[in-house]
RNA sequence: GGCUAGUUACCCAAGCGGCCAAAGGGAUCUGACUGUAAAUCAGACUGCAUCGCAUUCGGGGGUUCGAAUCCCUCACUAGCCA
């Protein structure tokens, strides 16, 4: 189990000035929907409870959308509860009913090794020490041993078809054209297993998850009930969308990950900072362990005065530090000043443009390399084509200089002798290290 | 098992033998305007390339001078019947 520096935590609490826990995470838009608002109120006010949020390996990383989940579990924990953190080592092998399509099944190897990685990640956002220490559970431990026979015998009794087709998730999938496989139509029955056997084994009365989850949080309760007549409960967070409509989380198209190798905290502190002003205060609200009042003044700083995105540069902040660590985070934000700064680029020194450039995706070339070939190497294009077209519509900076010839070489335009920045657009950038 | 409908580019969705690299919408990207925001307007959006070439319309095989469009077959999906 990874262990941390108190200091790791020092910054995250919640805020005193709320009269419950329950209003707090209401207020941050953490609650979609409950079991039983009332019941939930007082049961998260009282005696240290355990609860559970699981999360599938159906990557190599999560990403931020998980992150919600992350957020909620950790202040569950900061007000004194005891939190479980399940990777579906199992139920990443049958994989949830997602409402487009039927999922590709990945081999066990590749869900196990991804177990591992979820494992860490999670770990990263919950403490370990004290009374309340997290625990790590894979429900592959008590899925696995299961006949198929117990299995049916002994869980799937419990379960109404008629009520298990009425669940979103599986009845938006039977009403397309694309159906649904019984493998799928399962999922829901594992994951009520998963409840089930934390309620037996720790006393587990609380899961968390994203309400698009909602059908497989009740289906544990529901378990519970019936089978053991106990009753339990299901908060499910909020679909977190972006006000103009698009998909939170995504830049380019492409999903943030938690994991560094796969989204450098460059590109983290860059997604955050380019949040919209419509949207960044509900940010600041789920994201961030920033108080209550500290939140009303960024919201005002907003309104007043815009252009100087305080609430912005504090959300990005305050995120990828969370995400990577301040120190990650700092780099981050020297590397963005760096580039994005009024200066020429020609004036930076070395060591100041070697880390910025550190934080970039690169490419290698040399000093008679195509630019449309390094735009290409870059990523910052996904053909020759695309590269002079982008040129062609006067899209490319080298160094901050427009390109206008799509024949130009890179050679004509070298820092230090042996770096160039590309940029594509306003704000996509590329590293250029000349070998 | 039978019958019917369906499978088109990132998503939705036209096309029903040549004028189809394939309408339209959305998403995405770029330009202008800005605050590394939003909204708006303009352009791009299979690849390579000097109005040309190559590879695409679930897979495979045919018919034809020529197919996303017709035929056969396989796979998958939905609905109805058994």
């Amino acid at each position: 189990m990874p262990v941390h520096s108190s200091e790791h935590f020092s910054r995250q609490s919640n805020d005193s000035s709320f009269p419950t826990l329950w209003d707090e995470l209401q207020w941050r838009g953490l609650i979609h929907v409950s079991t039983n608002e009332d019941e939930l109120r007082d049961l998260l006010a009282g005696e240290p409870i355990t609860y559970y949020c699981g999360f599938d390996p159906t990557a190599p990383s999560l990403h931020l959308g998980n992150f919600v989940q992350l957020m909620l579990m950790r202040r569950l924990q900061l007000a004194g509860h005891r939190p479980l953190g399940l990777v579906g080592g199992s139920t990443g092998l049958i994989g949830d009913p997602r409402p487009t399509a039927e999922r590709t099944l990945n081999t066990p190897e590749v869900v196990a090794e991804w177990v591992g990685y979820l494992q860490a990640q999670v770990a990263k956002f919950l403490s370990f020490e004290g009374d309340n220490a997290a625990r790590l559970v894979n429900n592959l431990d008590w899925t696995s041993p299961l006949s198929a026979i117990e299995f049916l015998r002994d869980i799937g009794k419990y379960f109404r078809v008629g009520t298990m087709i009425k669940k979103d998730a599986v009845s938006t999938r039977l009403n397309s054209d694309e159906g649904i496989s019984y493998t799928e139509f399962s999922y829901q029955i594992l994951q009520g297993l998963d409840f089930r056997q934390l309620f037996v084994d720790h006393n587990c009365v609380l899961q968390t998850g994203g309400s698009d989850q909602w059908g497989n949080l009740t289906s544990g309760v529901d378990l519970v009930k019936r089978s053991l007549g106990s009753t339990v409960h299901a908060i499910g967070t909020p679909l977190i969308t972006n006000s103009d409509g698009r998909k939170f989380g995504k830049s380019e198209g492409n999903a943030i990950w938690l994991d560094e190798k796969l989204t450098s905290p460059y590109a983290v502190y860059q997604f955050w900072l380019n949040t919209d002003d419509a949207d960044v205060v509900d940010r600041l609200k789920v994201f961030t362990f920033l108080t209550r009042a500290q939140i009303d003044e960024l919201g005002e700083a907003v309104a007043t005065e815009p252009f100087r995105r305080l609430a912005q540069r504090t959300l990005a902040f305050e995120v990828t530090t969370l995400i990577h660590g301040e120190a990650a985070t700092l780099a981050a934000i020297a590397a963005a000043e760096a580039l994005f700064g009024q200066g020429d680029l020609a004036a930076l020194d070395e060591v100041t443009l070697a880390s910025a450039i550190d934080a970039l995706p690169t490419a290698i070339a040399t000093a008679g390399s195509p630019v449309t070939q390094v735009l290409l190497d870059a990523g910052l294009v996904a053909s020759l084509g695309e590269a002079r077209r982008a040129i062609g519509q006067g899209g490319v900076y080298l160094n901050n200089v427009k390109v206008d010839d799509d024949a130009a070489l890179i050679g004509q335009s070298v820092l230090h002798g042996k770096f160039a920045v590309l940029r594509r657009g306003k704000k996509t950038l590329a590293g250029v290290r000349i070998g």
